[in-house]
DNA sequence: AAATCGGGCAACCGCGCGCAG
DNA sequence: CCTGCGCGCGGTTGCCCGATT
């Protein structure tokens, strides 16, 4: 049973506000408060979702709010938490008075991550392009599946093949460890109470981790982060809390260190981004066996939505 | 002048979390 | 402990408008 829509959507106005309406809200907000924002449109006598008007008066009415263009110190504050935090825009606009998250989530995919690009930085790792690239350069080449009775988590061999002058990726994978820990530790600085801050001093290992850090690197070679995915099964053991609240894909997880924990942990991922709408990518990414010889195949990454 | 393209931004959508009953 | 509800967040969509052809 999903979640029932939180108003009559056959009764609710949508797309964008008028004057009127603005008006009505902020009246009703100066004389009322923000509190219960369900039964906001109703007492102000407005045809719309609660939700939606929490969120014109969160980015547009709310006081003290600034419209006017990112200042060069904003710029570099929001690059700066970026590197930390990654996608959290609450977080990074908590820190820049008068702007919104919609806003700074807004400026960075619109204007920043070009400007990061054009000075050869990768927006979503903070690294020199020149050294993914690099990296890509030297990606392991991964034998084909077997014919019969292949399993997803089947296709991801234990040990990774070493190739000369591969990138350990154990390095990325330790990159990726001091970058949470130093992300943990900016959020505890930022929002002590933000979820998970300073929660434990271990490394979580999160799938929205990889997705982030690794989109680059995926984009061109899929098969070395699903290395990665397989690697970390291994090393991490039962420490990383992916699938926080899916208890059944955390279940099959723990202990690792052998080959049934590396495919449980596959398929604990396969399976708990199935409610993401990942599984079918996946599942198109194993099942092409260009992937594993390294490209020339119709299925193109962007085809595959990975590219930009 | 009209058509097309692309960037920017406001708004929507769906999900997770926390809390109260 | 379970369920329902409200809130907040991040990702995505779609419209508007200026630039270009």
């Amino acid at each position: 049973m999903g979640r029932p829509p939180c108003c009559d959507k056959a009764n609710v106005k949508k797309g964008p506000w008028t004057a009127e309406e603005d008006a009505k809200l902020l009246a009703y907000t100066s004389n009322h408060g923000t509190g219960n924002w369900t039964s906001v449109p109703q007492r102000a006598g407005l045809k719309r979702c609660g939700k939606s008007c929490r969120l014109r008066y969160t980015n547009y009415l709310r006081p003290n709010l600034k419209h006017e263009n990112f200042t060069q110190e904003e710029e570099e504050l929001i690059v700066t938490l970026h590197a930390m935090l990654g996608s959290r825009w609450s977080l990074i606009a908590n820190q820049l008075p008068g702007r919104t998250d919609n806003d700074v989530k807004n400026y960075w995919n619109t204007k920043l991550s070009k400007k990061l690009r054009q000075r050869g930085i990768d927006p979503i790792t903070h690294r020199p392009i020149a050294d993914l690239m690099q990296s890509i350069g030297t990606l392991a080449i991964r034998p084909p599946p077997s014919a019969a009775g292949a399993s997803s988590s089947s296709y991801l061999p234990v040990n990774p093949p070493a190739a000369p002058g591969l990138q350990p990726l154990h390095d990325d994978v330790k990159y990726h460890t001091v970058l949470n820990q130093q992300q943990q530790q900016v959020i505890t600085l930022l929002d002590p109470d933000a979820p998970g801050a300073a929660a434990s001093p271990e490394h979580q290992l999160k799938w929205s981790d990889f997705l982030a850090d690794d989109a680059a690197a995926l984009e061109a070679a899929p098969q070395v982060v699903l290395g990665q995915y397989q690697e970390a099964a291994v090393a991490g053991g039962g420490a990383h809390a992916y699938g926080d609240t899916d208890s059944t894909a955390a279940d099959g997880v723990g202990g690792g260190g052998d080959d049934s924990a590396a495919s449980a942990f596959i398929d604990a991922m396969l399976d708990s981004d199935k409610k993401m709408g990942v599984d079918q990518l996946i599942a198109d990414l194993l099942a092409d066996p260009a992937y594993y010889y390294g490209g020339g195949s119709s299925s193109s990454t962007s085809e595959l939505g990975w590219g930009c």
